[in-house]
DNA sequence: TCTGGGGTCCTAGGACCC
DNA sequence: TCTGGGGTCCTAGGACCC
């Protein structure tokens, strides 16, 4: 099997659209800012500064770092520039984020050109349209193609030969594992574990007993570059939400209810913009110690209303009130999952006084569509045995 | 200047159903 | 009547990613 999974990332994207636009930042130590650092310029990097850092402990690393306000439009209209020269080289593409990429090149064949030619075609192009620089990693896995864009970066491609992958791979900190984080460098490295190969050469047994055996299975597959997961295209998100950050002056509660309504509001806004509905409120919850909480409650019937919404998120925040009288509350966000298309609800059945065997065999066609797990009889009827309007899935774009 | 703000996936236990 | 297995859904929480 050739290498033929591409994943394109642009580099410093925030940072790079800022120097693109304004000459006068290029060359500079720079970021964007927006409460923390949300991206870094390579000469800001080189002095310490890394995303997520409070502004003033950016500044301390390396004075004189220029801090620009972020500009989302700009972003997001960059964005879609790199993405249409995407699609137009290949249809099969996988969006991970704003400014990242999976597409499957290998059924391309000799018509375009090696992956390796198209990815270097790419990179032309995003420089030559867009004005960015973007790194691209070619292997035979989702995952490898990922390590290798890392690797290369920035302004950097990298092809990793299917005979060239242990080589390649276990030489790396496990750093680099997706889904290997500081919690689980740090279970490893008690165990004196830091390169793939190590996590390679351990077996699933061991690291079982370290990791568990989720995360270990996934990280054994990873070290020996096992990875199926496919390029897939048409994907929705699964969940919309907003955060409020509130700082760390005391709120009345009512002034927390007006936060929680502009939430509510705002999100719901996005979730019909979406055509979609929800039926899960998950309020997230930041102290002033840091310490964070999350309640969520499931409502029966999908909606995009704002009212349905507000009713459980207030029921859901009451739940808390002694808490954030006590400890001071410094943030409050609100995600809704469970979303699907409206459409896909129009479309359901009206289930109201059916008898049981009408419902089964609603469900056993809900199941056909859709898969044998797409849904369970408790979501077509409610807990409380009332027929409701069932969930469907969103369908998969096919490939 | 004050520790953004947007997501994904996984796990475990209890409730409930067949 | 008792016991048990298998499955889904809901809730809470953890880790991770950009």
């Amino acid at each position: 099997m050739q290498a033929g999974i591409i994943h394109a990332d642009l580099d410093a994207f925030y940072a790079s659209v800022e120097q693109r636009d304004h000459p006068e930042l290029r060359g500079r130590a720079m970021a964007v800012g927006g409460g923390v650092i949300l991206a870094a310029s390579y000469e800001a990097r080189a002095m310490g500064v890394r995303t997520a850092m409070p502004i003033r402990a950016a500044r301390e690393c390396c004075p004189g770092l220029i801090v620009v306000d972020p500009h989302i439009d700009a972003y997001t209209e960059a964005s879609r520039a790199v993405f249409a020269i995407f699609e137009d080289t290949m249809p099969l593409v996988e969006p991970i984020s704003i400014d990242e990429a999976f597409l499957d090149v290998s059924g391309l064949g000799r018509l375009v050109g090696s992956p390796e030619a198209v990815a270097g075609q790419l990179r032309s192009r995003v420089a030559g349209e867009v004005g960015l620089a973007i790194s691209v990693g070619v292997a035979r896995t989702k995952f490898l193609a990922k390590v290798a864009s890392g690797v290369c970066k920035p302004d950097g491609l990298l092809v990793v030969e299917p005979d060239e992958e242990g080589a390649f791979l276990h030489p790396l900190s496990v750093g680099r594992l997706w889904g290997v984080g500081p919690v689980t460098a740090e279970k490893l490295a008690a165990k004196g574990i830091v390169t793939v190969g190590e996590v390679a050469a351990l077996g699933e047994g061991p690291l079982t007993a370290i990791l568990g055996a989720g995360p270990a299975r996934h990280l054994h597959g990873l070290a020996h570059n096992r990875d199926p997961r496919p390029v897939v295209t048409g994907k929705r998100r699964s969940s919309i939400g907003a955060q409020r950050a509130l700082g760390q002056r005391a709120r009345s509660f009512a002034e927390i209810e007006a936060v929680l309504l502009e939430l509510v509001d705002r999100v719901c806004q996005r979730v019909r913009d979406g055509q979609r509905v929800g039926r899960t409120a998950t309020l997230r919850f930041r102290f002033s110690d840091f310490t964070r909480d999350t309640r969520s409650r499931t409502i029966d019937d999908a909606t995009g209303s704002t009212t349905a919404f507000l009713t459980a998120s207030r029921e859901l925040l009451a739940t808390r009130k002694d808490d954030i009288a006590r400890q001071g509350l410094t943030m409050l966000g609100l995600t809704i999952s469970n979303l699907c298309s409206a459409e896909a609800v129009q479309q359901s059945l009206p289930f109201d006084r059916r008898s049981t065997a009408d419902l089964d065999r609603a469900l056993d066609e809900v199941r056909d569509r859709h898969g044998s797990g797409a849904i369970g009889r408790a979501a077509l009827l409610g807990r409380d045995g009332g027929a409701r309007v069932p969930m469907l899935p969103d369908p998969v774009a096919p490939g």
